[in-house]
DNA sequence: TCAGCAACTTGACCTGAATCAAGAAATCAT
DNA sequence: ATGATTTCTTGATTCAGGTCAAGTTGCTGA
């Protein structure tokens, strides 16, 4: 296995610099990859969450159910981190669904063991907060555009902020994201076509 | 001063009950209380959060403003802890306001204040993750509430879960709050009384 | 390679919430 | 107290986005 490099790495030492080679193993060997083909449940509403994941390849979203209609919460692409943090952190049922948009490979961690690696590991607990600070200002950004922002702005916005989003989600997908429906989604990228040439 | 009881206070025994007299006294030395007049301003867009502060008396909102209207994001109650915090991890310019609903006494911490704390006292970071666990959910469950619930069901569950909401803000920043014009917020209040008499 | 299905588009119509306007009720300042 | 301002309500109308229906396009798998 390359020792460097894969996403879970590259995470870790972009979030913390100045990691030590020992500390990465230490941590890298605490994760289990698990591959899941497109369309198939990686948590299921019900279920408790005891673990996160870095994605390492493929994509991964979750999603809440309601009147039968799937409302788009998080796409997550190689290197960002997926769990139901709520259920995680109190152990409650699950309330969202997980599931592989595309044939993806995740690395596990589960609960007990993150907890060990923030007891030997000096420095960890502080990672933890920086990253949740980064996921607090992500989450901020979004459900402001969401009830600040009209459709078609939200719209252009990620074209702008996440062209990844575009490039490899099916639309119907984005427009769940963007809380619209795919016809109002068809309608409004058919009006940009056209102003914008 | 008297040295137990207040929200401060309260607070932190709260979230970290084993907390011992030494440290809650050299916490509380750290802050400052300043008072503030019912709609005066705490923070402006375009200034940079430097601080937190917990809400001793009175009530304080955040909220944006885009294209001439307020939206309003939080209310704070006595307890509650205060703060830009994108503004305040990044360093950048604040894109919200803050200000006094009513008269209201605060108590700051500064930023670096916070850092002193944060390296001297041992358990200090434990507790802020567990903060900051706690605003994820509460910041997740209103977001997901504005996404998937009607404008009546959200009021219909502020009612219920935050009464002191309804009873002691102007109902016009309830509408602000629960992101509808004050007209439509009394119509939801006349539907609901006369169909629940 | 082409049948079958899923994704996307387009049109017609509907609906929840916004807007505009004008009173009524409550609150505040002198 | 009382006039002025702010808040709240009600009605009429508009509008962004949703719904329903019917294509079209494009992908997929034997």
């Amino acid at each position: 296995m390359d020792s460097t490099n894969t996403p879970l790495q590259k995470f870790y030492q972009n979030i913390w610099p100045d990691i030590s080679e020992e500390t990465m193993e230490l941590i890298s060997r605490k994760y289990t990859l698990v591959k899941f083909k497109k369309g198939q449940m990686i948590l299921k509403p019900g279920e408790v969450c005891t673990w996160t994941a870095f994605v390492q390849e493929g994509i991964v979203r979750y999603y809440h159910t309601a009147n039968g209609r799937e409302h788009i919460g998080q796409f997550y692409f190689p290197g960002m981190v997926v769990s139901d943090y709520v259920s995680y952190i109190q152990g409650t049922e699950s309330r969202i669904s997980i599931d592989a948009v595309k044939d993806c490979t995740l690395a596990f961690i589960n609960k007990e063991d993150s907890e060990v690696l923030r007891e030997k590991i000096p420095g960890y607990l502080e990672m933890i907060l920086k990253y949740l600070n980064q996921i607090y200002i992500t989450n901020f950004d979004r459900n402001s555009s969401m009830i600040l922002d009209s459709a078609e702005t939200r719209y252009l916005k990620l074209i702008k902020n996440r062209p990844e989003i575009l490039q490899q989600i099916p639309l119907f997908m984005v427009a769940s994201y963007l809380g619209i429906t795919p016809e109002v989604l068809s309608r409004i990228r058919k009006k940009i076509s056209v102003s914008g040439h």
